[in-house]
DNA sequence: GGGATCATGTAACAGGTTACATGATTCA
DNA sequence: TGAATCATGTAACCTGTTACATGATCCC
């Protein structure tokens, strides 16, 4: 697990979060279909979604009780726990640690700060700027260590090297930048 | 199967064919360890790599033998096959389509393009620029689009896309930048 | 004697995709 | 008549991670 937070079930702490705090599946669901805004972000198709609901609830980050529905089929509602929302505050309030989780962990996490919080969303977005530019510095002198060599590395690999670092460099820059606008 | 198209085993394939064509899984785990170019980009372990063998073998792009070693294990030996060696160029000819895919398999790509054939190389990292650059028009317009609103949308919904979109167009052209100093 | 190296794997688990099953109801 | 909506899931499959099993030999 050294790797993603579980963006997926957050998303769903988050949107019972939203919701007055229950929901069920179905209604869920249209929050991850065409259009919504964080389809662009995540995909979720039903039987994952329905999955994280019972792994939440082992978690005991939510309880779920049966409403009858007359005619239509009954529905599971899901309600979020104490322990829930605390842990939902708790990711929130935690910048992600490589530039590749910033595209779909952290918009996440950035669209449900925003509604919730808007402090928040500004301190974890400022968080989130200087753990990028911690992580440029450092690839910025990885970078400046290959040019005084310790061993001898075929040239060939010499520029492979190089150019695997100036890639995450620029991604991570690029990152860093849109950040500053984001956490306005 | 729409994303990603399997970097792992078309390493593989590049590395027998670098390799004179032939190996043998211990030998080539190594190429994915410590220090080794490859490492930076790509991580392999032992259980997936010899799986990823069979898989090549079950397409015909990989054939296998068995070499005794005396008191050593024998060794599994692995030979790319004519078909083998063509879905490698295949593979080493076609841009990846998403930018999230630069990161993990466009280098790969590059990896084995630059030693096999240094036109190819550059012909790729030309293509994967010029792809690059349609879509960061793309999402210029989509992001032009969110302007001149047909149906009415929260605006906060609205803030949110720009986000996501101004990520996007960022990271698609900060690779796109990087690339023109790739193709040289 | 203890650990690294050689060499090949298996097992368990986590996450994710695609497709399908059920069965009533409303709408075109 | 057929499709979409409501509502919940299962099944099969793929990718990937972590850890372990085997058993000899070489090196400190």
């Amino acid at each position: 697990m050294s790797n993603g937070e579980m963006p997926a079930e957050h998303a769903i702490l988050g949107l019972l979060d939203l919701d007055e705090g229950a929901g069920h599946g179905y209604d869920l669901a249209r929050h991850f279909g065409e259009g919504e805004p964080l389809a662009d972000v995540i995909r979720l198709e039903p039987g994952m979604l329905y999955h994280h609901l019972k792994k939440l609830a082992r978690a005991g980050w939510v309880t779920s009780s049966i409403e009858p529905q007359g005619i239509r089929p009954p529905r599971q509602i899901y309600q979020i726990t104490g322990a829930g929302r605390a842990e939902l505050r708790r990711w929130l309030s935690e910048p992600v640690a490589h530039t590749r989780e910033i595209r779909l962990e952290f918009l996440v996490k950035l669209y449900f700060a925003r509604r919730l919080d808007r402090a928040l969303a500004l301190r974890l977005a400022t968080e989130q700027r200087e753990t990028c530019l911690r992580l440029a510095d450092s690839l910025a002198s990885q970078l400046a260590a290959l040019d005084t060599p310790g061993e001898t590395v075929a040239p060939d690999d010499l520029a492979f090297r190089r150019l695997v670092l100036e890639l995450r460099l620029s991604q991570t820059r690029a990152a860093a930048v849109w950040l500053a606008d984001a956490a306005k």
